[in-house]
DNA sequence: TCGAATTTAATGTGATCACAAACTTTCAAT
DNA sequence: ATTGAAAGTTTGTGATCACATTAAATTCGA
């Protein structure tokens, strides 16, 4: 019996487009599954398990391992085991910081190429973010959230400041779970709705009000969470 | 005969520490070709011809490969072939744009860190550059540069900012070369003299005047460079 | 009963191989 | 001479395997 010891694994699991090879699936699978919290922090990720949970051969998970390495999603021990990171609240912090920094300049740098379709594209988004508030579908909402955020920076037509916000994301990870499932439906809306108007005005700083508000929202709803704590630093 | 086609690639070779695996090597190695401007813009490069260039199996030039992929070193393209990412004008304005507004950040967020041993660092860095600048070894100019940067950052012990802007570095990659090699020796010395004073005086204004100005004196040595528009898109 | 030493299992690493997709070259037909 | 298809080569991908290292389990001794 060489079954895989990572058992208590659980995956969100992803349609595999056909366009995509096992290694683009395998990776964007986990990712997916860092960035809204579906794996826990402290979870040892071993490359024989999840090939197993996935039905793969250990190749694809390896090189995946690897990508979400360099990204900060995962961390590589010094025995060369991977685990999911653990937060503290000064790495918490700084990664807060950084997406105020990073987002309100790719806003801002957004801000001139947004077109019609760009508005009506970040509307339907919204629209989306709203249907999983209604069903309370917190990965959903999580990932529809980011989706929204990416959008808008991708306006610009070089965007090198995306995947650095992303790889802020994956780091953040189960966190983004948190702020999103104890936001109120109203708060969250009402900054899309802002940084919207603001795109329609061609405002900059309103917009970069806007994307801040949304940012610090998520981190006052975190530090509002009773024990929040316990998901710094000593996981049970 | 099955000989790499990528045959005009020259590399810096690096001796492999005992510590290091294989994997680790070849990644560093190429990561730091590519810092340092080793490697051209537009040069396709093979798993099986760097491979046989390192005399290792093409196991660990894959893995390099994706993740050199994920942090803009290299570009995969859409056949799944893998080149030097070619520079447009527009792509270095937004990565200088991220530099500054990156780094001047990371400077003041590490300069409460800094302590005695630190500023000391720093100085035998900068003698190694002046070293490097009398004999003209741009590759060692061009990473010790980054190194002064890098441990200035690194003060910080939650250095979540460190890797994304060596990201910043490697898109940079062959340009920095250019810069540096262009730079009168007293330029640098100045703006590194100027932020190790700054450090001393815990001035952080004056931190983020000096790594501004020093990532500013880079560009201008670039755009100062007669011809420089050769080196965007259409290489020869 | 507890702890240390030994054995066993699990894991990451690096190499080799088979295969399919993409690119090159070759060569014939217009 | 140019265009087109076909054959050959190169390349990335994914799987399997052997090996060294490390974590875990078992056993033996006090």
């Amino acid at each position: 019996m060489q079954a895989s010891k990572s058992t208590n694994l659980e995956l969100l699991m992803l349609e595999r487009a056909a366009s995509q090879n096992t290694n683009q699936w395998v990776y964007q699978l986990l990712r997916t599954n860092l960035l809204c919290g579906k794996v826990q922090p402290g979870l040892p990720l071993t490359i024989r398990g999840v090939a197993e949970a996935l039905g793969v051969s250990p190749m694809p998970v390896r090189e995946a391992f690897h990508r979400l390495a360099c990204e900060g999603a995962v961390e590589v021990k010094n025995n060369s085991r991977v685990i999911v990171p653990i937060m503290t609240a000064e790495k918490f912090s700084e990664l807060c910081d950084l997406r105020i920094l990073l987002e309100t300049h790719a806003a801002q740098s957004a801000l001139p190429y947004i077109r019609d379709p760009d508005i009506v594209s970040l509307e339907l988004i919204d629209g989306k973010i709203d249907e999983a508030v209604q069903e309370g579908n917190v990965e959903n909402m999580s990932l529809l959230n980011q989706d929204f955020h990416r959008t808008l920076y991708s306006a610009n037509p070089f965007p090198i400041v995306v995947p650095l916000i992303e790889s802020l994301w994956l780091q953040l990870g189960p966190f983004s779970r948190i702020a999103i499932s104890k936001l109120e439906k109203i708060y969250i809306v009402d900054r899309h709705v802002e940084a919207i108007a603001a795109l329609k005005q061609q405002n900059s700083f309103a917009l970069r009000r806007a994307i801040e508000a949304d940012i610090r929202d998520g981190i006052a709803s975190i530090n509002s969470v009773e024990g929040i704590h316990n998901y710094f630093e000593g996981v049970a």
